[in-house]
DNA sequence: CTGGATCCGTAACGATACTG
DNA sequence: CAGTATCGTTACGGATCCAG
């Protein structure tokens, strides 16, 4: 997701989005901007572990070990993201190998908490969500 | 979201790192599939909308009308995906003009509660996200 | 060691047109 | 009314190279 702004296509390009609309649910909605964010592949594992890790700090590299798949790139931006939310603070050992090390703010650690009722619901229910999938197919199998 | 939920690359970390930590890293995490779920664009909004007419069931139309600016499409895609995992129910009156109504499942409403959660969360902080927001752009202009 | 820059595949998203 | 089909756009995420 892009960090500095709203998520992927959000309008019409020939919206007029130059101001309130007064919309419900218009891209300005806290919950949408939390959800894109929240909703990006490496974020909400990037505050796991940075938890996990709390109060303790985590280096880059450590960070990037901790995350089996990232790349590079990808944690770079995924923390350069939570750290402009103010999610995430950083700091630089400013020796000649630079060392980088990351935490959660406060603020990240508040936001730790919904996370973990959104992972206690899906290791609850996903179970039966797979279910679900199941008689789908079936139904639709039945219907060929 | 991920641009696929199986896409993932198969990068084949050696499987002794996962494990003692737990399985968010596991491609098949059911947390990776939740926030995949609930992170596209309308998901979460129709799961809201659903949740704010429970027990009553909501028509595609007034859907549609609920939800500000989603197309046929977006609305008929997202619905599919909820109703395939079980979170929505839809009924359909077989008259000339069809009617189809769609509810939340009861495992739905349990889905809702951890978003509720994950709303109030943004209400109440994505204000000092914004903040967070301007500081970081100060930072940045004042090593220019 | 950290992470910026760039290319690129893929898929989410949107608009429009069409069907029963 | 309630979708489906098709197409074009956007941008996320991955790989690689490069820099401090």
């Amino acid at each position: 997701m892009t960090p500095s702004s709203t998520s992927r296509a959000s309008h019409s390009p020939n919206d007029d989005i130059d101001g309130a609309r007064g919309d419900l649910f218009d891209p300005q909605c806290p919950t949408r901007r939390l959800l894109d964010r929240i909703g990006t592949k490496w974020t909400s594992m990037a505050v796991k572990v940075l938890a996990e890790a709390s109060p303790e700090e985590v280096r880059f590299a450590e960070l990037q070990r901790r995350m089996a798949g990232i790349s590079q790139k990808m944690l770079s931006v995924t923390l350069q993201g939570l750290a402009r939310d103010g999610l995430v603070g950083r700091r630089v050992e400013a020796t000649v190998p630079p060392r980088v090390y990351y935490r959660l703010t406060p603020l990240g650690l508040t936001l730790e908490e919904p996370l973990a009722a959104l992972r206690e619901w899906a290791e609850e229910h996903m179970a039966e969500v797979d279910r679900a999938h199941r008689r789908s197919r079936e139904d639709a199998a039945s219907s060929d």
